[in-house]
RNA sequence: CGCGGGGUAGAGCAGUUGGCAGCUCGCCAGGCCCAUAACCUGGAGGUCGGGGGUUCAAAUCCCCCCCCCGCAACCA
């Protein structure tokens, strides 16, 4: 049976159009199941929207539109996005999906059955203009910066899950790396919160917000927000919320063939929850956990937090337009260390592409394309003519393996620079036995093969990377006369 | 004493199971002239934030201090 693997990305927010942090989660989670996929695992790829909840239902007030239909917008607008980006999602999970819908209840009534969900109080500053509750972080000076009103303390009741019942089991998955959370200092971190912090009890229910999706067994609460959004990652694989945990014994029927998740990826705003309440709900669903939490960090533009009041924010859509979609993944997942905050900026990228993309890989492809051409050669490439897994990946044994362990460490960056030492060697090798000089076809051969097949071996290991340009390039390699062809990345 | 990240060549960054300090851009000199005015070689440029300690050996381990930046759960 062959391996599986399953990752995610975090629902995202339908509350702003997609930018450049959504864009570097998503392609971090292409680029690893396009790889698992090379691999001849059997992959699933998970992605969508979260769509529920009091600020959407403001917004779409105030546009004067009604949530449905605004959600509808934006979600689309992320779909857009990443088929623009190429990406290789299995399923794209809106949270307004009836099916999810249906499930995240028959969910919530199996852990409200079992006791671990229970009428409780949640207590919160109200503003009234807003008919909302505030996080002090709305705040301005204390006050609502809609309304310029001082919220009120209030209570209503609501449905809390018994988080804190869990803390203890988790405490030991997490410190055991039964449930890994990557980077080791996000690890440490959580371990740190939950042993200061303790957890308490969330709640998972509100009663003035309309746009939810209502608690079953009581139609005056809608689900909050996150118990809804979390189960995406269940509900995406065709889950129906009714039969945990039997389905995984018998082989995982009901949809949970995938369960549990190989990776989820995100950023590091969200861990804290992920790696409490998410996991939590697991637990009282009894359903096995997470296997890999790895969380990314923020990219800084020019230096700055990106953000709209700073007009800094990169839209996907720019990416694409100015450099290309392949380049555009390049850039992304080469400009930072996955796992920490990274600066980036047009002037960055805009150097990256020149260096590595035209003067190096696609300079190193013309030149030997060129010289190949020219002498009239055949040359008889191997790597990509055989089955099975090295069809897909070449034949360098040694660059497979470094590749696969910086690929299996998230270390992207790492996998980048192992094919950019091949091309570099590769300008060196032509520049030192300068084949043009050559009359002997033999001889040029003898020289031009080798740096052939290294160029070929790097492109399919970039294909994760850069789908595009890496078939173009085994397609350019692989025939039996190689020609030149147009430039792979114009200068900028 | 809230938690965490960072401070390495002019700029941007890699490098922590300790072992001659590296990459990209820029600058200087040379080579090549096949290639997208691309490519290759060499050079200048660093007390690896500061101080102390461990060690034959520290950017890397330990202690103290300074500076910058995130996060601090009902906010997805």
């Amino acid at each position: 049976m062959p391996k599986k693997f399953y990752i995610t990305t975090p629902v995202y927010y339908v509350n702003d159009v997609p930018h450049i942090g959504h864009t570097y989660t998503t392609v971090a989670a292409d680029v690893l199941a396009r790889w698992h996929r090379a691999l001849g695992e059997e992959t699933f790829f998970l992605t969508g929207t979260d769509e529920h909840g009091a600020k959407i239902e403001t917004k779409a007030r105030e546009m004067k539109i009604a949530p449905r239909k605004y959600a509808d917008e934006i979600s689309t607008k992320f779909k857009q996005a990443w088929r623009e980006l190429n990406i290789s999602h299995d399923n794209f999970l809106r949270t307004t999906d009836p099916a999810h819908v249906k499930a995240v209840q028959n969910a919530l009534q199996q852990m409200y059955d079992k006791g671990d969900i229970y009428l409780g109080k949640y207590e919160g500053l109200y503003c009234r203009g807003c008919e909302q509750y505030k996080s002090e972080r709305d705040l301005a000076d204390g006050l609502c910066p809609d309304h310029l009103l001082a919220p009120e303390k209030m209570s209503e009741e609501c449905y809390t899950f018994r988080l804190s019942k869990y803390q203890d089991k988790l405490l030991k998955l997490i410190k055991n790396n039964k449930l890994k959370i990557l980077p080791v200092n996000r690890k440490n971190e959580i371990v740190n919160f939950i042993e200061d912090q303790g957890l308490e009890d969330v709640s998972f229910s509100r009663k003035n917000v309309g746009w939810g999706i209502p608690i079953p067994w009581d139609k005056a609460h809608t689900i909050y927000v996150w118990a809804d959004a979390f189960l995406n990652y269940l509900t995406g694989l065709g889950w129906d919320g009714t039969n945990a945990p039997t389905p995984l014994s018998k082989g995982g029927a009901g949809g949970l063939k995938f369960w549990p998740p190989t990776a989820q990826l995100m950023s590091k705003d969200i861990l804290r929850v992920h790696a409490t309440i998410w996991q939590a709900m697991l637990l009282s669903l009894g359903l096995p956990l997470s296997r890999t939490l790895f969380v990314h960090g923020y990219f800084l533009v020019d230096g700055q937090k990106m953000s709209k009041s700073l007009g800094n924010v990169i839209a996907p859509d720019e990416l694409v337009k100015k450099y290309g979609v392949d380049a555009s993944r390049y850039l992304l997942m080469s400009a930072t260390v996955f796992g920490r905050d990274g600066d980036i900026g047009w002037k960055k990228f805009d150097e990256k592409y020149n260096a590595d993309l035209a003067n190096g890989l696609g300079n190193l492809v013309s030149r030997v394309a060129n010289l190949v051409e020219k002498n009239k050669l055949e040359l008889k490439l191997s790597g990509f003519a055989r089955s099975g897994v090295a069809r897909k990946i070449g034949s360098d044994k040694k660059l497979i393996k470094a590749y696969r362990e910086s690929m299996e460490n998230f270390k992207f960056d790492q996998a980048l620079k192992l094919l950019w030492q091949k091309l570099r060697d590769s300008d060196e090798i032509l520049s030192d036995k300068k084949p043009w000089k050559l009359e002997d076809k033999k001889a040029v051969k003898k020289i031009l093969a080798p740096v052939a097949q290294n160029i070929l071996n790097a492109a399919g290991l970039l294909e994760p990377f850069m789908p595009e340009v890496s078939q173009k390039i085994i397609n350019q390699f692989s025939a039996k006369q190689i020609a030149k062809g147009e430039p792979l990345f114009p200068r900028i």
